[in-house]
RNA sequence: GCGGACGUGGUGGAAUGGUAGACACACGAGACUUAAAAUCUCGAGAUGGCAACAUCGUGCGGGUUCGAGUCCCGCCGUCCGCACCA
């Protein structure tokens, strides 16, 4: 009699309502068992989760399922990345307030999560707003203040004229801000930072420790922070040339060995030299101004010529008192790299070759090809234009000639780092990085205030300890641009903690990076009176499994591992102190769908079209009018090009289970997902499929408990064999991450399960039970609910999520006889099954008496044979 | 420009150097049905052949190997990151 089919809308509150109700998913800190902290980047609460949150949120939970099942004590905790502009803008739009906006966003969202029947402990939930975090938050400032890791600068900074706040490096992209898109300006103001850079080295040597990190994140950081290796020279000024009291103009160089290729010396049009020569001379402070105005986005970047205005001043040549070389003022060199300073070696170096070109400097090639015709062939193609950046060794330089680059790297710093100039030496080794420091302040409301107070007479005085938090005014206004702590009319006015005098809060808030930087921390204990209790982040940490978005690969994840470090250093990181949060990262692809155009070219949502045909015939058609519309390209879910799909939608219509199965299936994690309706019917299809199978297979199984039989006959043990086979598979892969394959295994595991029910032998009737219940705890990481209602099925009243993870029996892992290729000069020409254990002469025997080799062989005798025990037969002739 | 990844049927994709295409989607044929949906069974890389089977086949060209989708070299293409970093 067929079964009704599966309701899993319904279904699904039911069970997400009894896992509430016994409280399963509460973690407590238990330092006797193992643990497991799987984490998930929580969400920016933006009002709806989209596809690209269910599908990081899957993966997460089938592994924090799949380890709890083990045996595992595991951490998997959710939360809400709550400060932020998009609160503000909603605030300045719709006349809300940003906490209003926020906490109806996280309570829409939380019931979105919880539909999805995560494995969550919601005890542990933080919002990052709420001032029981950002207590914390400032607290750890404080510390970070008192230690000098956070500090007050006079900055050129970054700022964004369209949300009017300041920038950091990081969040410029092209020159334009990472929200807004607007065109970055540069400004001088003062700001708080966090000393990054403190720790260059030490995030560029651990990125090698992080081994279960995907390589392209720890290159991407690696570039990122930047390191080279070179020389300081102190270059001597020629007196009488400098307007202003400059003696030297030390620059940093990574090819000191090309020196006596140096035509010329370059500056910044903001280094100091060029600002006092600029001050008595308008045609060089016209210049300068032109570069400062000079856009920095890539296009404009191309388009510059390189181009300089000579100041007139001349340097000495560190090795030739005789040699004067010109200073320029250039418009490619930036003041932040370096000293801002260079010395200009046009032979190699493209750009200072661009610029000797179009400035009539000479050019010396001093690294050339050893042999002839290349040496002949690299010169002359200087002379065109093109610097010379191979191997090779040195001509034209003196006492360096014959020397190899690296030698003569070597042999200049240890001359010049004996040479004294005004009582220190002329070079000195250095390294040095692209890292900047981190600018945090934003001129925002909605973020963690800065807990410092400034004082005419005291200077920068931190917030007492006991006078945290400092609390953001509720009666914010939010109807002109700028920032509303600094308007507002009593909240900065306060007394100087130190001596009472009238004083200013800082109306600065710290840039949201700031608050994702260590909420993986207090997940480990959410309720501590301190930042983080030692015992729990001593137990939990690190993370053993972080997922999320390839975007954060800069970003937040090197801010984090930064604020670790800096934890630590202040007393937050536990006992063990660990600098790396994060020991595995994983990287998910998005989710990514069709794009739909009306004829009019207006973007259309999936639900405005219809859609009929297939390949080259697909053809698309507008709901409201019933005219063609146009399919576009496969894109990133977005809300501007309105490809999206609702979760709501989709779970209320499948199901939870079918939507994490859909995600699941298919694609690679890490790889791009496209999201068709097709796949997910496939996926729901499937998941009435179980339910019918674990249905038909009752029909003929052995009751719940039973013995096994003494007898099992061969298709008992072949579907023993296809369920234990399963088990080992799927385990593996979800440890791996690798959850497309695991689902291919279900499925077939599931194929096999009905092709059998068709059989009849001895025991299949218990060897259909034990598959089934193997089958269903697999599925329960994955469709979790699905799985519980096959569980109660296969009669038992305990918990499915409660079970531990079955184990596979290794002797079943196994054939008895196995299927051999059989090759003949590497082509496979026919196979043969042979016991597993036959010995490699009884399997070479039994190939070469294969009619079909026979005949491949045309009666030639066999070179040689190579048998791979249970793999293949290779006859060459 | 620098750095990196990837390239397998109609599609998404499997494949410790060992039978390429598991599994799924889409497709085709059949069964059930008054009919449709749902479901079930079967088929399917390409070419040739009624068939057995043969030949070709993992972007292209070489190489290593008994054996290469996998390793090495050189191209081509796509995507991503960084970028006047001295």
């Amino acid at each position: 009699m067929a079964i009704e089919r599966y309701n899993a809308p319904e279904r699904e509150k039911h069970w997400q309502g009894v896992w509430d109700g016994k409280d399963v998913f509460r973690t407590a800190t238990d330092p006797s068992r193992p643990k497991c902290y799987v984490l998930e980047m929580f969400p920016y609460p933006s009002g709806r989760i989209h596809m690209g949150h269910v599908r990081n949120y899957t993966m997460g939970d089938v592994l924090a399922r799949f380890k709890r099942a083990q045996g595992f004590n595991v951490l998997h905790p959710m939360g809400w990345d709550a400060f932020g502009m998009p609160a503000e803008n909603a605030a300045m739009e719709r006349k809300t307030h940003p906490k209003k906006w926020t906490y109806e966003n996280i309570a829409a969202m939380k019931t979105q999560l919880k539909s999805m029947g995560l494995s969550l402990d919601w005890s542990r939930e933080v919002a990052t707003c709420d001032p029981s975090y950002y207590v914390h938050q400032q607290r750890l400032f404080l510390d970070m203040y008192a230690k000098d890791l956070a500090y007050r600068r006079k900055a050129k900074v970054n700022w964004d004229p369209v949300d009017q706040t300041v920038l950091a490096n990081e969040q410029v992209i092209d020159g334009r801000g990472w929200r807004s898109g607007a065109l970055v300006e540069q400004r001088e103001l003062a700001q708080w930072a966090f000393r990054i850079t403190a720790y260059s080295q030490d995030l560029l040597d651990a990125l090698k420790t992080l081994e279960k990190w995907p390589e392209k994140v720890r290159l991407m950081q690696e570039n990122w922070i930047g390191r080279s290796e070179g020389l300081m020279v102190r270059w001597k000024l020629v007196p009488e040339t400098v307007p202003s009291g400059e003696t030297e103009l030390e620059i940093f160089t990574t090819r000191p060995d090309t020196l006596f290729g140096a035509s010329f010396m370059a500056i910044a049009p903001d280094h100091p030299l060029a600002r006092a020569a600029a001050a008595k001379n308008k045609a060089l402070a016209d210049f300068c101004d032109e570069c400062r105005r000079m856009g920095t986005s890539v296009a404009d970047l191309e388009k510059a010529e390189k181009r300089g205005f000579d100041t007139g001043i001349k340097a000495v040549h560190p090795f030739d008192p005789s040699w004067q070389l010109p200073v320029y003022v250039a418009n490619f060199i930036l003041m932040d790299y370096g000293t801002g300073a260079i010395f200009g070696c046009p032979g190699h170096d493209q750009r200072d070759i661009e610029f000797a070109k179009n400035m009539q400097l000479p050019i010396i090639p001093v690294v050339a090809p050893k042999e002839e015709p290349r040496r002949a062939q690299a010169i002359a193609k200087v002379h065109e234009g093109v610097a010379y950046l191979d191997e090779g060794e040195m001509i034209n330089s003196r006492f360096l000639d014959g020397l190899s680059p690296e030698a003569a790297f070597d042999e200049v710093a240890r001359r010049l780092e004996k040479e004294v100039l005004a009582g220190k030496p002329v070079a000195e080794r250095k390294v040095n990085f692209r890292l900047r420091d981190w600018g945090i302040s934003r001129q925002r409301y909605w973020g963690c205030p800065i807990p410092v107070i400034h004082c005419g007479t005291c200077g920068t005085v931190p917030v007492p300890a006991d006078q945290l938090p400092v609390m953001l005014p509720d009666d914010a206004t939010f109807d002109v641009p700028g920032n509303p702590l600094d308007r507002h009319p009593t909240w900065k006015h306060v007394d100087c903690p130190k001596c009472r005098q009238k004083a200013v809060r800082e109306t600065d808030t710290m840039d949201t990076f700031v608050d994702s930087s260590w909420y993986f921390a207090r997940f480990t204990a959410p309720d501590a009176k301190t930042p983080v209790d030692k015992t729990a982040i001593d137990y939990w940490m690190p993370v053993d499994q972080y997922i999320g978005g390839i975007e954060h690969a800069i970003l937040h994840l090197l801010y984090s591992r930064f604020f670790y470090r800096a934890m630590g250093e202040t007393g937050h990181a536990g006992g063990k102190n660990l600098r790396e949060p994060f020991a595995a990262l994983f990287t998910q692809g998005m989710v990514v769908h069709e794009t739909y155009k009306s004829e009019a070219g207006a973007w259309l949502l999936p639900t405005e079209i219809s859609l009929e045909g297939e390949g080259a015939e697909r053809r698309a058609t507008e709901l409201a009018t019933g005219k063609p519309a146009i399919i576009g390209s496969i894109e990133k879910m977005s809300k501007s090009k309105k490809n999206l799909v609702d979760p709501d939608d989709i779970i209320a219509h499948y199901g939870a289970d079918c939507a994490r199965w859909f995600m699941l299936s298919d694609s690679p994690p890490e790889r791009d997902v496209i999201w068709t309706e097709a796949g997910v019917a496939g996926a729901g299809r499937f998941m009435q499929r179980v339910w019918r199978v674990i249905d038909d297979v009752l029909e003929k199984a052995a009751p719940k408990g039973a013995k096994q039989p003494d007898v099992l006959g061969d298709e008992a043990m072949a579907v023993r064999r296809a369920a234990h086979k399963a088990l080992d598979q799927v385990g593996k892969n979800i440890e791996g991450l690798r959850f497309n394959v695991a689902v291919a295994q279900l499925y077939e595991l599931s194929n096999t399960m009905s092709a059998m029910l068709s059989k009849s032998g001895p025991g299949l009737d218990w060897a259909l039970r034990e598959a089934a219940e193997i089958f269903v705890q697999m599925l329960g990481p994955m469709m979790p609910h699905l799985g519980e209602e096959c569980w109660t099925r296969l009669g038992y009243n305990t918990l499915l999520v409660e079970q531990p993870w079955p184990k596979a029996d290794p002797a079943l892992l196994v054939d008895d006889t196995v299927v051999v290729a059989v090759q003949v000069n590497g082509k496979r020409r026919d196979e043969l099954t042979v016991s597993r254990s036959a010995t490699k002469d009884e399997v070479e025997k039994a190939a070469l008496a294969l009619d079909s080799i026979v005949k491949a062989l045309e009666g030639r005798a066999p070179k040689r044979v190579i048998v791979v025990p249970q793999r293949i037969v290779n006859v060459v002739v």
